[in-house]
DNA sequence: TCCAAATACTTTGACGTCCAAGTATTTGTT
DNA sequence: AACAAATACTTGGACGTCAAAGTATTTGGA
């Protein structure tokens, strides 16, 4: 069924054809969505046969960077920018396969900490090999072109307020 | 809970801190993953008032385009490059609200139509309005930078097979 | 000290997406 | 004409996400 036009240029003659404005707006906002959606449709192909998806892995991944291999959840929905609703039903699932474990804060008893077991670390290496064979879904993607999507959603995470710039840093 | 720093760079960091490969595919996959998190969040939250969403707002817009206000549930699919299934329940939801009614294909009785309703095209071009005026979620991002995103992700398109390019066009 | 407000996490429920399987109808071949 | 294969859509189940409400604990004043 592949279609012999770009259904997002088509798109976009309609709209200009309807009078809708913001036609430029509608294509780059449909572009990502349709990347995100081959994306995470490759990604999660790779990631399937060990168990894991995008979120499951993400979380692994970020536990391994610390020196303990274990953060508060919070602390993961956080850098992961995900509901804390999604961090718990993600650690439930990471649970209940025996790649982290819940352990409570040594100080602050409403905090729980993930902590990366064993099994967690060696899953997640493969996850990373995995991942990097199919270069995380964006073969298709040239050298420039990863640099110049990277440069201009920059500009967007930091429209949204991701982060702030400290004032001392330029970019 | 504003980070004072970038979490892909970070995560960048991170990365090549643990000496995992593919370093720039990633941040560009986990670019791309954040920018739809924020565009769909911003288009979703425009939409809402309207009783729609960007999937529902997407399947009015495709058949107000068309001459008769009419399609085949498998043509909307297509163009759309969504799932079968969730072509059934978006049109369930929008018929079950008035936007939309199923008729019968006068020839092919496989075939559904679904037929935009009056109420549809109203709510449509409410819609547009809206979403022009947020931009489409892209405010924060230049002429420039919606531009390099467009011809990156067309990249992107091309190779995962979207649609075939034509022999007779360059572009 | 005391208590309202903030913080951390979980639970529940509404939605959405995809896959796999099921039903109905049409097409293509022998 | 007969029937296997393809096509079109729907259904049911597994998962994911988010919002809102609930529970437990800590914090920051009065």
């Amino acid at each position: 069924m592949t279609l012999d036009f770009d259904p997002i240029d088509e798109a976009a003659a309609n709209w200009r054809g309807a009078g809708w404005a913001a036609v430029d707006a509608m294509t780059a906002a449909t572009s990502i969505t349709r990347a995100h959606q081959i994306l995470s449709g490759r990604i999660d192909t790779a990631l399937a046969p060990l168990g894991l998806n995008f979120s499951r892995f993400e979380v692994l991944a970020l536990l391994s960077f610390t020196k303990e291999g274990e953060l508060p959840l919070g602390k993961v929905g956080d850098r992961l920018q995900v509901h804390p609703a999604s961090v718990t039903n993600t650690v439930n699932r990471l649970e209940a396969d025996g790649l982290v474990a819940r352990k409570p804060h040594p100080t602050d008893r409403r905090t729980t900490l993930a902590v990366l077991t064993r099994a967690g670390r060696r899953r997640v290496e493969q996850a990373a090999v995995a991942l990097a064979e199919i270069e995380f879904g964006v073969a298709g993607l040239t050298g420039d072109g990863r640099r110049s999507v990277d440069a201009a959603i920059l500009e967007l995470r930091v429209a949204a307020g991701d982060f702030v710039v400290p004032p001392s840093q330029r970019r």
